[in-house]
DNA sequence: CTGGATAGTCAAGCTACTTGACCATATGGT
DNA sequence: ACCATATGGTCAAGTAGCTTGACTATCCAG
């Protein structure tokens, strides 16, 4: 492949991330949930089956754990999370969603899946499904970065 | 498709475009070209044909002009592109890459090609053109953001 | 020629991130 | 059992890169 076609590729991928990510805020704040930022919704994700670590959830967002403390701290404030001790660590929090937090989980899954079906009606659902699973074996378990 | 499905396909399509900007970066800078953040590959790139005027230039990268003012004049304290009076219009200034500025353009492309490359290796070039085609579908001339 | 739109810049402010310092707890070698 | 070192977390301060607001110069339609 082209060096230029290597760039342009790039260029579809940042903008179709780009646009996703704007869709889906868009989504939840049309939901009731204002004030929240793109990047709550992906710490939902990581928070939502058993809870975590506030260091885990940094290496999940591709921060530092000082940036998802705060981040944490801010979702705690809002009502969206709660810290409780670690069952087996005694120097680790595991944060854990409120109701309200599943509420905004849940919100952040129907505007993907919102934003998803148009490009499904574009593609086709199997189509649309091999693009996932060719993105998944990319980029599989990286961090979902807040910007560049 | 499900929900949760469409937030994996959603994180899938982040965590490969973080991958993506963090691979070229790295192989930018590492063709010597250090100081320069990813942004300014993207900017190269509308720049490079034929220059562009910084309201374009906001337009392609979704930012505001005066955003895209602090990068362009970052870019000519850099050495990587000048202001030129704009050919028809007074008022605009037409930006174009310097010398410098278009080895920096083709090494952010050859880092571009390189990430690539290895995913050319996972997929197939075939699959891979694919992923192209849909990403293209999916948003066609859509603005390359900085950041969510 | 005149009123409104557009290109660009300057200035100030904000926000989400970073680095650095620090304490509490865990872990492993001796 | 003890100490050295590593790890989890937070507080504080700094900063980069964006924003909004205000302004000038130029274009263009009527």
């Amino acid at each position: 492949m082209q060096n230029s076609e290597a760039m342009a590729l790039s260029a579809a991928l940042l903008a179709a991330a780009g646009e996703l990510v704007r869709r889906i805020h868009e989504g939840v704040a049309a939901r009731g949930f204002e004030g929240v930022r793109p990047v709550h919704g992906f710490a939902f994700a990581r928070l939502a089956p058993d809870g975590a670590t506030v260091t885990e959830l940094a290496a999940h967002l591709g921060v530092t754990k000082q940036a998802a403390s705060q981040l944490v701290e801010e979702m705690v404030r809002r009502g969206y999370a709660e810290r409780r001790p670690h069952p087996v660590d005694a120097r680790a929090r595991l944060v854990v969603l409120t109701e309200q937090g599943w509420a905004c989980a849940r919100a952040a899954e129907e505007a993907a899946a919102e934003a998803v079906r148009g490009w499904s009606e574009v593609l086709g659902e199997g189509d649309l499904r091999l693009l996932w699973e060719r993105l998944a074996r990319i980029a599989p378990d990286g961090p979902i970065r807040p910007g560049w």
